[in-house]
DNA sequence: TATTGTTATACTCTATAACTATA
DNA sequence: TATAGTTATAGAGTATAACAATA
């Protein structure tokens, strides 16, 4: 067990020091490896982490202002726009104004889009669990509720 | 338990659907969350993420290389060199030619950085406390143990 | 007066390829 | 031929401020 330790502490044979008992940088680190296996996993797609996350709330929310669908994401107003006009200019979401507010657009997941979904899905599932190997079923449910845990501390 | 999730799943009262149970969004999250938290805590002294990883790597190797520093981070050697210049021009750390390898610099930390770790070692401390406040310690630890496994399946 | 979406802009992080100087 | 560091460059994520239209 000691002996382990020594070991858990090297990171390419150097040692991280204090920043290995940091959350932060162990996070940023996983979610890095995330990242970089998940654009691997959807190469040729056309769909990066951003794009699936706004498709899939809005396929569970049609008709969701672009404003309401950002906030839940914690996308800012700004960047969401672009974001929504390359998956407009894809065919993959339709915006139209909304009916009851005239300031805002209403988002719809297209049926090329509902395809997309089902299709990326796919590559995300055999992604996380690629990416996710060396941990149980149970671990992998017991992270995701400590991070989610973690979210609901934003400001 | 059914009930529950109803509410579980919900994001600024909008249902996240399927990302909900994807890993990778929490971990994007939780490191977005975790990232805006720590650069309001570092306001002021200049360091970023990523400087304070590196300079703490160098502290617990002195006169490693500048490609083994990001190698053992994940940082690509060209994305290093501004990083290093940002440290050494704040005086915080030293790069000299390697004396085994005139290819190679060998960093060390100036007596101005191991001040400056100390510092922010307080700040981040006082950081990580409060973004994980809702975790328990073991909690905290467990997470740790989970992430640095899913960081070990990087390629 | 507040909110929705927009534009413009800037900074950081990450990635790739091509170069040099040493080994 | 391989490695250490460099340069240049590009794409993506995120942040802020100011504006128009509508509420």
């Amino acid at each position: 067990m000691v002996v382990e330790a020594q070991v858990e502490d090297l990171a390419d044979g150097v040692p991280l020091g204090v920043l290995d008992e940091l959350a932060g940088y162990h996070l940023r680190r996983a979610s890095h490896v995330m990242s970089t296996d998940f654009s691997r996993a959807m190469a040729g797609t056309g769909i990066r982490q951003v794009l699936f996350a706004i498709l899939s709330i809005v396929a569970n929310s049609p008709g969701i202002n672009q404003g309401a669908a950002g906030r839940a994401l914690a996308i800012q107003r700004a960047n969401m726009v672009s974001l929504i006009t390359e998956l407009v200019e894809a065919g993959l979401i339709e915006r139209r104004t909304a009916p009851d507010d005239r300031r805002a657009f209403a988002l719809t997941v297209t049926p090329a889009g509902t395809e997309k979904i089902a299709e990326c899905l796919h590559r995300i599932r055999a992604h996380e669990d690629r990416v996710f190997s060396g941990l149980s079923l149970a671990e992998r449910a017991a992270l995701i509720e400590l991070l989610r845990r973690v979210e609901a501390n934003a400001e």
